[in-house]
DNA sequence: TCAGGACTTGAAGAAGTGTGCAATTCATGT
DNA sequence: ACATGAATTGCACACTTCTTCAAGTCCTGA
């Protein structure tokens, strides 16, 4: 491969690290959506939300076809439905030890 | 919640969109490493390995501890494992698909 | 208590990203 | 052929993130 499969991951998950595409992931995992629809359910510039698109197009993630004088997005690869699953399990762990962390914090200041 | 989910998901995303934290995350995950043997296994100033694993930490993503003279570090989510296996099924998904896409293309040209 | 190794931190410049405005493309309906 | 609505693209500016060098910090063993 030309470029190393560990930079590829990075590119990767970079194209996520975006809230907008976040956003635009899970509502085009649930189905497909116009990109007017996109734009009523995330408040951006339209030509933001075309952009973030672009971003998700040019990797792959996403596909548009135009349908009756609209764009519709559908995602590329069904599997972007685990990742986002994933990373929420992960998160919500994360946030919870750190809820607990926060908890003991202050019951330390409390009891000294 | 005071960050909005679909944020604190992107940054989690984002802060696994860097080459060096993708590899620091993968050796981790096979076992727990001391900065000195994720400096032999990657190529890159140990400057800049402390960097990224200072990143790694204020994500809680893993957990540093000294012993016996050296730092020793270990992933703090075990299903990091996880999320990084559907990383790559996706990319492998992708990667293939850009393949056969080269390969039409390719054929296209021989063909006219 | 000092020396040395193992890491980490600070900071500055280079490089890369995101945002919104204006201009443009594209396909439809008239 | 033209006007329109729907999207996209080109840019310039502000903002972040990386990388590196220099300067710490923190053990641990002499």
């Amino acid at each position: 491969m030309s470029v190393p499969l560990y930079q590829a991951k990075a590119e990767f998950f970079k194209t996520l690290g975006h809230p907008a595409r976040i956003r635009i992931l899970e509502l085009l995992s649930e189905r497909d959506h116009a990109v007017h629809e996109l734009l009523a359910a995330i408040a951006i510039e339209p030509s933001s939300l075309s952009q973030q698109l672009a971003v998700l197009r040019r990797t792959s993630m996403v596909v548009s076809r135009r349908d009756n004088g609209e764009v519709v997005y559908s995602v590329s690869v069904p599997e972007v439905r685990d990742l986002l699953a994933a990373a929420r399990q992960i998160l919500s762990g994360i946030i919870a030890a750190q809820g607990d962390l926060e908890d003991e914090l202050s019951s330390m200041s409390a009891a000294r």
